[in-house]
DNA sequence: GCATAAGCGAGACGGTACGTCGAGTCTTACT
DNA sequence: AGTAAGACTCGACGTACCGTCTCGCTTATGC
């Protein structure tokens, strides 16, 4: 499971040392400086919070954490692929609560997106990641890769539900993940309208309730 | 009616010169060149097709025009400004199909929204003007009018549907067309899944049927 | 005579507008403001004399003249290229004494010019433009024409000594510039050895002075 | 006469261990490796002689000599000590010819110079160097003992031309080396014309001949 | 008819950020 | 200790846009 949030943000984005396989590689020449991934990535969330994602400047994190703009290109290939990083920092992996009904399990997996997006109201980097993903192919992939660790927990509490026989077993998952977190990123993207507990049991109530709709 | 289409990309975003209540107010000086917005516009969303919203630069769109900057300024506020009125050059408004039941209306929906996004594949400026509209808010004001008319006739086929009695009258039709289409812009924004009438049939299933979950 | 003085520092080096030959031309668009040039020359030069030509960077004029990079790059077109002109600002063509007599001439040429050279002693830019000559086709060309215009009162007084019948018609006056200018130009850039005006007197005694080499 | 060779770059540049007098100090630890000393030269040379002075860095010299960036600052203070001992490879000493009279001599000893100029062309580091020692006093140095010991054959077959009688013996030497060479060096630095055995012997005839002032 | 006002192409202007490069120092593990 | 590798800070480079601002000119109205 540490395993799961390491891969949250995935290679790709990290302009690592081809690290061999092996442990016994012994990367030759000076070793990076922890201290310096950790004071890039401080600064950038620093900067992230004070004026969202339109205030970082590759200039700006550098002057702040102290530390040569090389340094900074040495890790991440560009400002994307940094922000990337810095929001991964707080993409520790949602649980999959395991509370016995879908419902019940749905909500308290939604409750806790809800706190999570409001604890940092700012750092809402989603915009500009998907705008840049249109150019960069590495931002592309990894926020395909954070979308989908994003899921997981969804998909196993469906996939719960579908062994509990609470849901129909030939539905496509897939598609039911899309109905379920669609509406609240379009809220956040595009609508701006409220996300919270309130609409969550609206969408639930929808989505889950058979005598949603009439039958004739 | 006419007024319908023109207000999708409203009078915010155009740097409009206050025009006066009555016709007979006949501004001086000299006017406008219709040529010029036609020239800019031609030449932004040439530019918009070559390479995506990135590659457009005030620069650039002037000096494909054959225009002055000053000529842009003078009728767009900023680069996104110009972006949307670009882009709403392609948003006739979708039309409100009739057909009598629920599901035949949806399906038709989006089989046009579908056409739309097939038509032009590059254009797509929304991821821009999505993280334009955080730093901006005329931007924001234009995207949320482009997204509430978008909705509209989604709005009108399922009122129609209400009336019909094929759907409950209490349901809160905000969260339903939240529901018919985050999906889709959640795949078309983030995980960049396939969209196509395939798709949108399995969504309908979802959302539309009572029978897909089993009762317990 | 004052056209002598602009040439001194040639169009070469000036990124200049390719101006048309007639006055009438009529140049479009805003026309540069001549406070810019001002500006960026005089904080040039401050800190030439504040430092050598090592010290002067392109960001800091620009910030020191208050000024963008751009507007400096559009008028030259490297950091050369500024300081040949900035040091041009002091290259009012020296004078070509005429006191009667060919030692008299050479005496109060080179006085001046030592009195040029220790008047801005941190400015000599020669060094340095020297070095940049070897790899800029650009200064090569604008430090000939430099080298030229210091010559040319040398080769008037040495063409009215031939005149007055001081020294021979058939000398090749351009060895005669040579000799007389090398030997101080060695000192300065290479050896480092005192120019003062005991020097000048000492290789006038040995350039001018047929009884210096014992006749066999 | 290695010796001799040696001293024409002198210790100044070299970072040299401070190596105890008697030979007995026998230094700890592992020896420098000689293969180094080479590799690094060779590869200057050549890139010397691809790009000039210029296109010569510490990381490329480094790189092409397959050697750690410290073993060459192990050995050199700067760049351009580096540079100078690179140079220094080349300065041989010049000879001093003794062919029994001062002009036989002098033209021998120029025409040596020429040929020593001319076999490589790119090399020429004097502008660099020239530059360089405005900032650095180790290069002042080193430039000073480089230019001396250029001039020592020439003051050699100076002193010899007292001797025998055919030059005053009351004259300043030094200024009579300024004399000769001195226009060499600005032709070469400044004016960029010719230089060869024809404006050898105009030199010389300026320089050595007393008729060519004519007498009043 | 002729001033007044605005539009227009061109392009200069102050800024800000970009991504790259080089110098000289420092830190590994290996020899 | 020396060595290869390479990370580190610092600072400059030249470029690209942004949005604003002059220019000289053109084109309309309105007195």
């Amino acid at each position: 499971m540490s395993a799961a949030t390491v891969t949250t943000v995935p290679a790709t984005v990290r302009a690592t040392v081809p690290v061999g396989e092996g442990a016994t590689v012994a990367r030759r020449g000076r070793p990076r400086d922890a201290r310096c991934d950790e004071a890039i990535l401080h600064a950038t969330l620093e900067m992230l919070n004070e004026g969202g994602a339109g205030s970082v400047s590759i200039d700006g994190v550098a002057a702040r954490a102290g530390v040569g703009k090389a340094t900074i290109y040495r890790r991440w290939s560009s400002k994307e692929a940094l922000l990337l990083e810095a929001m991964g920092t707080d993409t520790r992996a949602l649980e999959s609560p395991d509370l016995g009904s879908l419902r019940a399990d749905l909500e308290a997996y939604f409750w806790a997106l809800l706190d999570r997006l409001k604890a940092n109201p700012n750092t809402d980097l989603l915009p500009h990641l998907i705008e840049a993903a249109c150019y960069d192919a590495e931002v592309r992939n990894s926020l395909d890769e954070y979308v989908s660790s994003r899921q997981k927990p969804l998909r196993v509490i469906l996939r719960r539900a579908q062994q509990r026989g609470e849901m129909a077993a030939n539905v496509d998952l897939k598609v039911i993940v899309d109905v379920l977190v669609g509406p609240l990123f379009y809220r956040r993207l595009l609508t701006g309208d409220r996300l919270d507990r309130a609409y969550v049991n609206k969408l639930l109530d929808i989505v889950l309730s058979p005598a949603l709709l009439l039958v004739p």
